[in-house]
DNA sequence: TCTAAAGATTGACAAACATCACTTCAATCG
DNA sequence: CGATTGAAGTGATGTTTGTCAATCTTTAGA
């Protein structure tokens, strides 16, 4: 937040000066950008925001086995992806028996959100 | 939109028979979630990210000469970056003289803000 | 206890990516 | 024109990514 950045007259500068004034970046935005580029790195793969997308619209736990045939992929790259977005803090999951669900994680998308807006 | 997820009862299958009813895919979401992605993957870099916040918080036209200092990164690489946001629909660019101004697009995060919300 | 099923992990490999030093291009000033 | 400047383009390089086949782990049924 609060980048302020000044805006310097466009002039062909005389050799040798800078073509504009040094501008002081504060640190603050930094780790907040690099938290949300994670959120939207992991979001930046069709297949991902797909996955994403149905675990919404559940609003509930998904079953990996009901997610997988909704790709034409195999099962492990559905796992890695499911992993990545896991890693992303978006996805969390739970075993029950043979099975593993997925669901979102209500406050994963709220900064990215909010800073879209 | 609009994915209708059956889900199937949990039971251990006996033997050869698949897990889950076949989910039917609708196309419709595909092509949304591909565009999405897109814009998705060019805001999951910190540098670009930031760029494109300073961008918005200028809201008019900022010169590259005043982006790469921001940055601990060499010109061509900040170039780079933009080209990447450019292609990616979020920023548009003009000349003027020596210099290249460049500006988000008013629309470009729109689909994927919504979607988020 | 033996077997099969769901899902995660591993290893491999090609494609894509971030970065920089170097070069090129276009525009401006003297 | 000749020199210089802002910015884009070009390899080159090391890293990350998406994918699959094969394997491993855990659980449940027979």
């Amino acid at each position: 937040m609060a980048i302020d950045l000044e805006l310097a007259p466009k002039v062909k500068r005389p050799a040798g000066e800078r073509c504009c004034e040094p501008v002081v970046y504060p640190e603050v935005e930094r780790d907040q950008a690099t938290r949300m580029a994670e959120v939207a790195k992991a979001l930046g793969d069709p297949v991902r925001l797909q996955l994403v997308d149905v675990l919404r619209k559940h609003a509930g736990k998904v079953c990996v086995c009901e997610l997988v045939p909704l790709f034409d992929l195999s099962q492990p790259t559905v796992s890695h992806h499911l992993k990545v977005l896991r890693q992303a803090g978006i996805v969390g999951s739970e075993r029950e028996g043979l099975w593993a669900y997925y669901y979102v994680l209500p406050d994963a998308l709220k900064e990215l959100s909010a800073w879209l807006n």
